[in-house]
DNA sequence: TTGCAGTCGGTACCTGGGTACAGGCTTACC
DNA sequence: GGTAAGCCTGTACCCAGGTACCGACTGCAA
């Protein structure tokens, strides 16, 4: 009956206790060893796990896609990876519009959106 | 009794009738006037600030800090686009990192996310 | 053996930005 | 004046990714 506890496996990867119950739902986390009494008992890699899931949610995967993941072998990650690269490079590209364009409103002394929008210098209304 | 009716302005802003409402309640349109029998008379700027509103949502803007946008004035017009700017580029700043790290997964021939984990040379813990 | 922290399952709630539906009224056109 | 389209209010629901609360039970140490 060895294993770690729920509350020290969630401090070990900095996750609420009850995230492991909800991503143990959602297919995640697989299901744990009890005890006698009813009690998860986890694996020592189920902290790598969790970290490796929050790492891929940080590079911009959904859950969905992080469980697709976790369940792919061979080229299936590999495919998954590259097309979420092109999706981040498309976002970089999209917020970099962005970023020209609050710029744009910086410089042009934008002081009143009312005003500004009215103004055909301003960049707002065309963004 | 001139003016919009809801529908209109709705198509014409490229918008849902239930969203006029929505924002209505949100305080980011004012309250139009009705005709005798209820009906929401808009007058024709509705659409143009609408668009306002869009625009401002594309630069990241929620709504909440639209509807602060709206009631701005001079100054801090300025500051919240700069604020918001360097927001914008701070995010943009992490999703290159990220796209790094995707980049390395993808050339590392990272093909099982369990396996490649463990695997130093792996980049997605750390990301 | 007693006491208390920890955990259990189930359910409800949160954020943001809307969308959908129900049942009734108004408006416009013929 | 009939009829259909449009609009009214209020309420409930959607998405993702959790978080909070409840009353009951377990585990462990003193």
């Amino acid at each position: 009956m060895t294993g770690l506890r729920s509350g020290q496996v969630a401090a070990a990867a900095g996750v609420n206790p009850q995230t492991l119950r909800y991503y143990e739902r959602r297919g995640l986390l697989p299901q744990p060893d009890r005890t006698l009494g009813g009690h998860r008992l986890y694996p020592a890699e189920t902290i790598s796990l969790l970290r490796l899931i929050k790492a891929s949610q940080r590079l911009g995967f959904t859950l969905d896609e992080v469980t697709a993941l976790l369940n792919a072998r061979g080229a299936g990650m590999h495919a998954r990876a590259a097309a979420k690269l092109s999706e981040v490079e498309l976002k970089i590209a999209e917020l970099t519009m962005i970023a020209e364009a609050l710029r744009g409103a910086v410089a042009a002394s934008c002081d009143d959106v009312n005003t500004c929008a009215a103004d055909p210098r301003c960049p707002l209304p065309d963004s």
